[in-house]
DNA sequence: ACGGATGTTCGCGC
DNA sequence: CGCGCGAACATCCG
């Protein structure tokens, strides 16, 4: 599930994998995920390379590596990357299951991009920073690193009337947030989710920044203290949102049941009794 | 067994 | 231009 915080921890943990390493082979496998000649680059471009920084804007990774190569990796709804370890006693296969690119570093690991649904995209810009990319441009400030203003995300949401959870998942409102989320930070500032965004008072927008910065940071909290493996490969975890994909369950602040509608597309849990 | 849903983004048509 | 919807794909659940 990767929102802001999954993400973030994909970055830190490509941070602690790459850092120092030389990559000595690339390899990836023709899928869409590769835009425009990106895959003949992620080949060519990158051995003999070391890594330089690992960046995050909203859900996006930006790898850039010595030299000037720059790799842009979105994980889309089921990306990840995953670190094999040569000779290891693991009785995990040595190429994961849908793995679509892999790079192999001089200790003798490999990272790989494992995406079954292919919604990822990767790119290698070698023209300029990877962060000028059109797709980086575009994005609102980052929910984490640039925190959420509540004067300036008030103003984002007074310019339309879809509803303020629809415009909670546009990332040029504000970068990070996904379904997951949107719906937690609603629940926890009290707003029903269906509300026109230019309706929420300022007050409103206060609260839900707050609530924002708190699902946001709880999550990654217990994502880097290991309470959640979201690396790992088990499936099957319970659910340890308060309200998402919780819709018939009784609401934990005021008992009403919850229940589930769909915005955007997207299906939003809500409680009828305390979101207004 | 099979229909319907699933974390994201993009492009099309109105 | 804002928006709503479907598509891209594999897997899981009831």
């Amino acid at each position: 599930m990767p929102e802001l915080p999954e993400v973030e921890h994909a970055a830190r943990t490509l941070r602690a994998w790459l850092s120092g390493r030389t990559i000595q082979r690339a390899r990836a496998v023709d899928t869409r995920i590769f835009r425009g000649g990106s895959l003949g680059d992620f080949e060519r471009s990158l051995p003999g390379r070391t890594l330089a920084r690992v960046d995050r804007r909203g859900k996006y990774l930006l790898l850039t590596f010595e030299g000037g190569v720059g790799v842009m990796s979105h994980l889309g709804m089921t990306g990840k990357w995953v670190r094999r370890v040569a000779g290891a006693p693991s009785r995990r296969r040595t190429v994961p299951k849908h793995s679509r690119a892999h790079l192999v570093l001089d200790d003798g690991s490999a990272l790989h991009y494992v995406d079954p649904r292919l919604f990822g995209q990767i790119v290698v810009v070698r023209a300029h920073p990877v962060a000028e990319l059109a797709v980086i441009q575009a994005l609102g400030p980052d929910a984490l690193v640039d925190g959420v203003e509540p004067g300036r995300l008030h103003a984002a949401l007074a310019r339309s009337a879809r509803p303020i959870k629809v415009a909670l998942l546009d990332q040029s409102v504000l970068a990070g947030i996904g379904n997951i989320y949107a719906t937690e930070a609603l629940f926890d500032a009290g707003i029903d989710p269906s509300r026109p965004s230019r309706s929420l008072t300022r007050g409103e927008v206060a609260r839900l920044a707050e609530a924002i910065r708190g699902v946001l940071t709880l999550s990654l909290g217990r994502i880097e203290a290991g309470e959640i493996a979201y690396l790992s490969e088990g499936r099957g975890v319970p659910n340890r949102f308060v309200i998402y994909d919780r819709a018939g369950s009784p609401c934990p602040r005021c008992g009403k049941v919850l229940r589930k509608t769909v915005l955007g597309g997207r299906t939003t849990a809500f409680c009828p009794g305390c979101q207004r």
